[in-house]
DNA sequence: AAATAATCCAACCGCGAGGCA
DNA sequence: CTGCCTCGCGGTTGGATTATT
């Protein structure tokens, strides 16, 4: 028994959108809004459509203020920062880059950016490439599906796709540390957010210090070299009284179909321990058919330096990093990241 | 020039969260 | 507390377009 679905399907129209139709929603939304209920709004309207379709096209096309194509080189990095940082929360991202939306993000990564990351790793990632792309058309998948099934077998050790993709960006960025001009040598360039943090940063390390009590100290999980607290990177952390927490690698999924980080109980907002998916990471690390020696070494470092830090790691996910409050779609004021590379409050001024 | 393959991207789908009666 | 309903999100699809052979 599924569930009821959101209208009458046989009697709403699917497929692109006419001028005509997009007139006459974008007309009516502009004058009285959504009236809070996307479900009545077609109806209201007169257009035989569903109401989400005529959310998403209002969101992704005719609100005001949308841009298209044409991503930046600072946009690139932060859509790629944000990305190895919390994962495929495009919501999150897209609140980021005024005018973009998640739907944009989504697709510019899946078939551009992804691409053009991983490609300075090629060795590394042919295999994964393929098995992981989430944006195959059909022909992607006729191609794929028939010949590459060992060589998926490989990245299905218990880590994600998404996540070994995220590891792998990780190894890119540990190269990208060497370059005073990265993103990540730069404070400048980070959000306004961290910066606040970083009192209570140093207060965590020297109370950790003082008290001896581990759980206050701040973790540096994926750094090879951890660069002092006021140097952190821009990852998402959040001030939990003295705790100090990181979402880096959230994404990663236990094989064992248990539940992923932060998600204990199927809520976002639980912390759990790494700990517990050492097991996993060390299988898929040591094992020889991988045919990755050298791309396990290197996670392996990363991993190295995170067993150092893991009983006082908490993971945190992202939700906590305004999530629901910084979504561009729900029209309230939000926090940007400007192409200064600075959070900065943004009201879309759209009278709803 | 035609056929085929690869890529792009708008739109759809199903699920989880949250509000409300 | 429970169930219904809507919203918002991320994953996926498939037609259109572009590139390659």
């Amino acid at each position: 028994m599924g569930r009821a679905p959101c209208c009458d399907k046989a009697n709403v129209k699917k497929g692109p959108w006419s001028p005509e139709e997009d007139a006459k929603l974008k007309a009516y939304i502009e004058r009285y809004g959504t009236g809070g209920n996307w479900i009545a709004l077609p109806q209201k309207i007169g257009l035989k459509r569903c109401g989400k379709s005529c959310r998403l096209r209002w969101l992704n096309y005719l609100r005001p203020n949308i841009k298209h194509g044409g991503f930046s080189e600072e946009e690139d990095r932060i859509i790629c920062s944000l990305y190895i940082s919390i994962g495929s929360r495009w919501s999150i991202i897209a609140a980021q880059l005024p005018g973009r939306t998640d739907n944009d993000i989504k697709n510019y990564w899946n078939t551009k950016l992804k691409k053009k990351l991983l490609g300075r790793h090629k060795h590394y990632n042919n295999n994964i490439h393929r098995s992981s792309s989430s944006n195959q058309g059909p022909n992607d998948h006729h191609q794929y599906s028939s010949g590459s099934a060992s060589d998926d077998n490989q990245f299905s050790m218990g880590l994600s796709n998404s996540a070994l993709e995220r590891l792998q960006l990780h190894l890119q960025l540990q190269s990208d540390l060497q370059n005073p001009f990265s993103f990540y040598n730069n404070p400048g360039l980070w959000p306004k957010k961290i910066q606040p943090l970083q009192d209570k940063m140093i207060q965590s390390m020297q109370q950790a210090a003082s008290t001896g009590n581990p759980n206050l100290l701040i973790m540096q999980p994926l750094l090879p070299n951890p660069q002092p607290a006021q140097q952190d990177y821009p990852r998402n952390f959040e001030a939990k009284g003295l705790e100090v927490v990181d979402n880096s690698l959230d994404g990663i999924s236990p094989s064992d179909g248990s539940v992923p980080f932060g998600t204990g109980n199927g809520k976002d907002g639980d912390a759990q321990p790494v700990s517990s998916y050492q097991g996993q990471l060390d299988e898929f690390l040591n094992d020889k058919t991988s045919g990755y020696p050298q791309m396990a070494d290197q996670v392996l470092d990363c991993f190295r330096d995170m067993n150092g830090a893991k009983d006082s790691l908490i993971w945190w996910p992202s939700d906590q990093f305004d999530a629901k409050s910084a979504s561009p779609n729900s029209w309230d004021s939000t926090s940007v990241f400007q192409s200064n590379g600075v959070f900065q409050d943004y009201e879309l001024c759209y009278p709803m």
